[in-house]
DNA sequence: CGCCTTACCTAGCGATCACTAGGTAACGAG
DNA sequence: CTCGTTACCTAGTGATCGCTAGGTAAGGCG
């Protein structure tokens, strides 16, 4: 009665469902027994897969980067020409949206954020080049509607960020785009 | 050799090192042996003072609040006569110094929130009640600025959290005070 | 000084942790 | 149909988890 899957689909069944057990409990805070256990094999089974619990974090981590690549492509495009501000709420828009779409991963994301605080945690190093590189995008983006677009640009990640954390929080029970399309018609100049 | 406190001293210095510890690794994540060590004790001498780890995070909560209850009244005064908006800009500014000089502290917060996502974490009704109870204050406080004073309460808290995780995240390397002022500034009509 | 409360200890409980060694059986290739 | 690969298992490892029972000694009070 046992199952058999290939690799591949093992491996992104176990990522899939490592997405909802580490967003819920953390990384500290989730057992590989667990995880294996929701996706109906032993924790040894998982282990054949990803030899370790930091090296299935990193794989849930390059598994969504990679994912993500071509919509993150597809919302900076790379010939940054200077545009106005209508079109810039729209992208940011976009951006919101499509989080809308994945409370899961605004969930995991949140946790592993707030974790990777600590200097020792296996996301640590993950989630500073994220950071920085987020920052820089969005203040290349927003460069030719502030004069200090680095500033503007943590102000506008932090409200987004701190939008979605909330909007978890109140079981998604306001509308996260239209609030967030308030939030950023204030914001920028 | 062994140090022996009276109750209440030693009750703040367990209190003092939870915030520490579980700001780092979240409620799942640090051990009880972890903590009473940082305390020079065992972790059954802790756990003669904090009967269980759920208590100990109860506990904590609890003496946090009572602490921060005559500041938060001193900022949020009873008689709500109306105000001007640099009035309010002040109260606000007043809040998020106040949070600037206990990073350990927005840490702690920020970790239990997204962790008490959970519906059966230890600490999940206290910030459904904490977060409500806040948005009502800030909206109360916002009324006479906006026609829709409880969506600018939620923005207004969510860019200041999403502020504050990012000063931590950036290991405090820029003005937080001076950063939300001018995000607030921008976000309040 | 003597006594009683109690802060804190040692020792140990069963459960669970991440992880390993070695075996079994399902699948794809030939 | 056969055979090699490999997905997945059972059965453990020592370490650590939260927590308890029962003892020891430090301090305040008379």
């Amino acid at each position: 009665m046992r199952t058999r899957m290939n690799r591949e689909d093992r491996r992104a069944a176990i990522l899939d469902s490592a997405i909802a057990v580490i967003g819920e409990r953390g990384f500290h805070g989730f057992s590989i027994r667990d995880l294996a256990m929701r996706c109906a094999m032993t924790d040894a089974g998982l282990l054949h897969h990803f030899g370790s619990k930091t090296d299935l974090l990193l794989a849930v981590l390059d598994h969504r980067d990679a994912q993500d690549e071509d919509a993150i492509a597809a919302l900076f495009p790379r010939e940054a020409a200077p545009r106005d501000r209508a079109e810039m709420l729209r992208v940011l828009a976009a951006i919101v949206a499509r989080n809308a779409e994945r409370p899961e991963l605004v969930r995991l994301y949140a946790m592993l954020r707030v974790e990777a605080l600590a200097a020792d945690h296996p996301a640590h190093a993950y989630f500073v080049t994220r950071d920085r590189l987020a920052r820089r995008r969005f203040a290349e983006l927003l460069g030719p509607l502030s004069e200090t677009p680095e500033r503007l640009a943590r102000q506008v990640l932090a409200a987004m960020d701190g939008l979605e954390l909330q909007w978890l929080l109140e079981d998604r029970t306001f509308d996260l785009v239209a609030t967030w399309n308030e939030t950023a018609d204030r914001l920028i100049p």
